[in-house]
DNA sequence: CTGTTAGCGCATTCAC
DNA sequence: GTGAATGCGCTAACAG
């Protein structure tokens, strides 16, 4: 029975036939959990991001589970809503239901989460911020290369003040962005008053108390360039309140690329960092290490490269700053 | 041992005491698939939703995985993006891992499937379309309170030529909202030019196709409801490619009020369907059902009720048809 | 109150 | 090539 089930080759065709048949009549569906009690192997793999309601998550949920059907596997999603607590009882609730391994698509963790996980000789992969120790494979993104982009570009729109609006600084990703922001205008020569720099919250909400900020400034940036596009959406409706049109009072620039931004008005020009790939790495990252002949002994290292993708929210420098009537 | 782990009352503190100790050495972890196996309870739900990358899903989801941490359940989260195939593989996947209960949210639904479910005694929750059997709950949505209001609202706008975008036409809930609409225009005796009601997808470019189709025409209209959000969006994004100033020119009403309506430029005035409450109805549906004492002869039925909000995508007809430069 | 045992549904042995 | 026995990690039932 257990062999016609699993096709064994050497059951006769038969018998296969006749197990089969009472298969069917009987409704039967094999039991995975006993299944994984014996193999060891639940065939479950652990997704945790940080909001999934940030419409950048479900794109790559999207393809993780995509990919996760096609391989006969399940995901057992977690959304923790940047909520250390959450993400502590997540990763120990992944560890109770024995998944293969777990994707950490956070964009940062505690340390001692990583421990726990290493510990079980769990596959890991992470975005930016994981070891470089065994069983843990990493997503090293390279903001810079898109950033300069989005830089540059707007240097040669002739852009002179140009602000940044960050992510929550406690995340790595949204250091890692500032900083190569910093890095690019550095290159070419630019400074960074530092009533430029704001900080934002990965939300829209951030990118519209950015803008407010930003406008309440006795000399007024002429471009901004937003740490995710929900900030840039922020911006932009912010903007729209103020009375101003973009691109033509400001430009705007994201950085993600999440399918919406194709869609706002004006479309976004974003950096983009492909969700598909990002989920594939971290599928096959995880899937290596499991079915893996040889149990890597350094987890593999992805490197996602960034690039500006060029729409509507930016163009040339106004010459002047236009007057603005507030809200 | 387990009964220590389980804090059964009549054991010994000193013992206890020392059980812990181990455990934590160990860094033992319970086996959950050991404990459905004996138990017949996975504590896992599943969780099917048409399309993840539609904004409208992972507020639910949010929501929904809330409580279900809250209650100790884990969630099998199922994108089918409207496959068949794939929605028969989904339940198929979530018997076999034994679930506990199946919430599907896709608004539509395979008779078969249903049976599959049903034969299982699987508690299920749907949302419109389910049958009104045992173990199966259903959410009915109240459709027609918050499109009379979006459709009067118009009417008191001196709005004459009112559009409708529909959603795909062989989801029950893209049919129900069309019917609602008609439903109130005859309430309020108008009439309904075939030529005004057109074709959506529920996603962005249904909308932009949907608007391109009412501006060819003749006499245009003046104001546009749309079957959902995203489509209100890609409606919004392509008057901006016309040139048209919403509302000046256009008045725009979506349906779910998503976070994201709140967010466009300008925000769109739309009928809310309550995310939360979606979420909270499905989780006790399922929860009623395998804690309940007694198994609910006939699967409990819950309403939702919709209402229109008021923003800033809606406004006084304009006296005549603007001449608007196409793109 | 606590040590022991049977059995949940399956895959993997081992005999035949 | 196939039936039967063992054990995966746990809880429940049974003795002690």
């Amino acid at each position: 029975m257990s062999r016609t089930i699993n096709r064994v080759p050497s059951v006769d065709p038969q018998l296969a036939r006749r197990v089969w048949k009472v298969v069917e009549e009987l409704g039967y569906y094999p039991n995975t959990q006993a299944r994984a009690l014996v193999s060891g192997k639940s065939r479950i793999f652990g997704l945790i991001v940080s909001e999934i309601t940030n419409p950048f998550f479900p794109e790559i949920v999207q393809s993780f589970e995509d990919i996760a059907v096609r391989h006969n596997y399940e995901i057992l999603l977690t959304s923790t809503i940047h909520d250390p607590k959450r993400m502590e009882l997540a990763v120990r609730r992944m560890i109770e239901r024995r998944v293969d391994g777990v994707a950490i698509l956070t964009f940062g963790m505690e340390e001692t989460l990583i421990e726990d996980l290493r510990f079980r000789k769990l596959p890991v992969v992470f975005v930016d911020v994981g070891p470089h120790v065994p069983g843990v494979s990493n997503i090293r993104i390279n903001y810079q290369h898109g950033i300069r982009q989005a830089v540059q570009h707007l240097a040669a729109l002739r852009h002179v003040r140009i602000a940044f609006i960050s992510g929550p600084l406690h995340l790595k990703s949204a250091v890692a962005r500032k900083t190569a922001f910093e890095k690019s205008m550095h290159e070419i020569g630019r400074e960074l008053p530092t009533e430029l720099m704001v900080a934002g919250d990965h939300r829209m909400e951030g990118g519209m108390r950015g803008l407010v900020e930003l406008l309440a400034l006795r000399d007024r940036p002429t471009a901004v360039v937003c740490s995710n596009d929900m900030t840039a959406i922020g911006v932009m409706r912010e903007a729209y309140d103020y009375g101003m049109i973009i691109p033509r009072d400001l430009s705007v620039v994201g950085f993600d690329d999440i399918r919406l931004s194709s869609f706002t008005t004006p479309p976004l020009t974003t950096v983009q960092m492909s969700q598909t790939l990002l989920a594939e790495y971290a599928f096959k990252a995880l899937i290596n290490e499991v079915e893996g002949t040889a149990p890597s002994k350094e987890g593999t290292e992805y490197e996602l490269i960034t690039n500006l993708v060029l729409r509507g929210s930016t163009a040339l420098a106004p010459t002047q700053n236009l007057p603005v009537k507030p809200l």
